[in-house]
DNA sequence: CGCGAGATTGACTCGGGTCAATAGTAGTGG
DNA sequence: CCACTACTATTGACCCGAGTCAATCTCGCG
């Protein structure tokens, strides 16, 4: 069962599970649409005196396994996060998969259609959740008529380049270990940002995946979270994860195999 | 005179060298301004039915070392390269430098200042080069005015974002004789690109400057290279590379460490 | 209860980083 | 014009981090 809380779980707390929906085959129902406004606060963008637009955007959920954005198919329509998590992963001309990013509430999909008119990924529920439809044509309309909301576009475009060049920096520079802790730390801040605990959370990734995330072996990613847990800065059991020690694991971040640059 | 063909060097051909401008301290005055036009054209913009604003936009001109865009400075203007050779660099809070890309002419430099207002980069000029200067206002005014000026914006940032994407890629899963491959390869399609030979070409950087690009240390990209070299894939004689055979480099382009992924 | 996916851990290997020596080239100044 | 120096590039010897291969363990599910 998609147990709601996989979704749900707050600071992970509520030790209670996988009850109610458990038979539902199909999506559940909970809000169909959003209006400018919800979409607007959900996206963070400064929403003050949005025009009060009547448009409305559909919700759209899935469960886990299930395609939201398919590789390849034509580009129409971008997808904001409402809840749950997600990975996208990129299928390379050979067949080899790699995991672009793993998003989760506030994330945007499919911005990777812009430039081709074509998705260039796919992304796959991790857990049950549910994205908000928001069509490119309705959104160059809305950017026309509002120019608070073309910034917007561009201050998230402007960010997702921000964000790329970093991961980059971090590819060409980090050694393992280092690497883990910076997605560790990165996890955090982002769970933090959406309401959930900083401290305690539930990687809804196998290592597999945060392997291919951080270009690494899965073998490295267990050694490397071992390590961790060794030395006391965090505990893990299973996928659950407790940091203890955020300034070492900040410190830990910057290690290189031997400092690489210049 | 900046020695032009510093700038305009087609094959590389003429072997001379740095002689005249040395005394010329300041830029030169070769032209100043271009119309949105030609803008658009340097750009591969269809500007079919551009409007015939009278906008004039500044060239700006640079000699080797010195700096277009400053780390940090405020953001309020994109760059278009119309002639010269640069590398963008990104400066880590410990003082690393890691080098971001290789613009050269119809390329842009500054758009990581989008989201923050300010440059998060730095471009320096690698040989004599000549950027003009977008201011962004300029630029959002345009894009409300017409309608193809946005989608071209957004078509642009996408393609960036793409590129950004394909980098990751890369470092995420080929070896070190595999993205020297791939860099020749690129640098020789980005050459046809503006007219000049993709089979010949100068490399307008040094190894490390490559090597920080390509996440590996010099020794490294002079391993490498020599290793096309001794197998007849291309000839290499300092700066000058010669490309002999692209299939064969195009396969070794997809070796990795020994196939990484999954 | 057995099965298979995910995770952990150990032993071995190797790609590429490190250190160091050599050399070609350019710019400087006498 | 030629030494002198600094920078760039190449090459070799060595070593370590992380990939590879494999065994074991746990959990969840049929």
């Amino acid at each position: 069962m998609p147990t709601l809380q996989t979704i749900e779980t707050r600071p992970v707390a509520s030790g209670n599970d996988e009850p109610r929906l458990a038979r539902s085959e199909q999506q559940l129902k909970c809000r169909l649409w959003s209006s400018l406004v919800e979409l607007c606060e959900l996206l963070q963008i400064a929403a003050h005196a949005m025009p009060l637009e009547p448009q409305l955007f559909q919700h759209l959920q899935y469960r886990p396994g299930q395609q939201v954005c398919i590789d390849g198919a034509a580009f129409d329509a971008l997808y904001v996060v409402n809840a749950g998590f997600l990975k996208t992963v990129s299928v390379d001309e050979w067949g080899g998969e790699q995991v672009l990013g793993f998003p989760m509430k506030g994330d945007i999909l499919g911005m990777d259609g812009i430039c081709n008119r074509r998705y260039a990924s796919k992304a796959v529920a991790l857990s049950c959740c549910e994205v908000i439809r928001v069509p490119f044509k309705t959104l160059t309309t809305l950017m026309k008529a509002h120019p608070c909301f073309e910034e917007a576009m561009f201050e998230i475009l402007g960010q997702e380049l921000t964000r790329k060049q970093s991961a980059i920096g971090a590819l060409t520079c980090l050694g393992a270990a280092a690497r883990v802790a910076r997605f560790l730390l990165l996890l955090a801040e982002r769970f933090a940002k959406i309401g959930y605990s900083s401290k305690r959370y539930v990687l809804q990734m196998t290592r597999e995946e945060i392997a291919s995330y951080l270009g690494i072996k899965h073998e490295t990613v267990s050694r490397a979270i071992s390590a961790f847990h060794d030395v006391g800065l965090i505990t893990v059991d299973r996928r659950l994860v407790t940091i203890h020690d955020v300034d070492a694991l900040r410190m830990l971040r910057r290690l290189s195999p031997s400092h690489k640059l210049t």
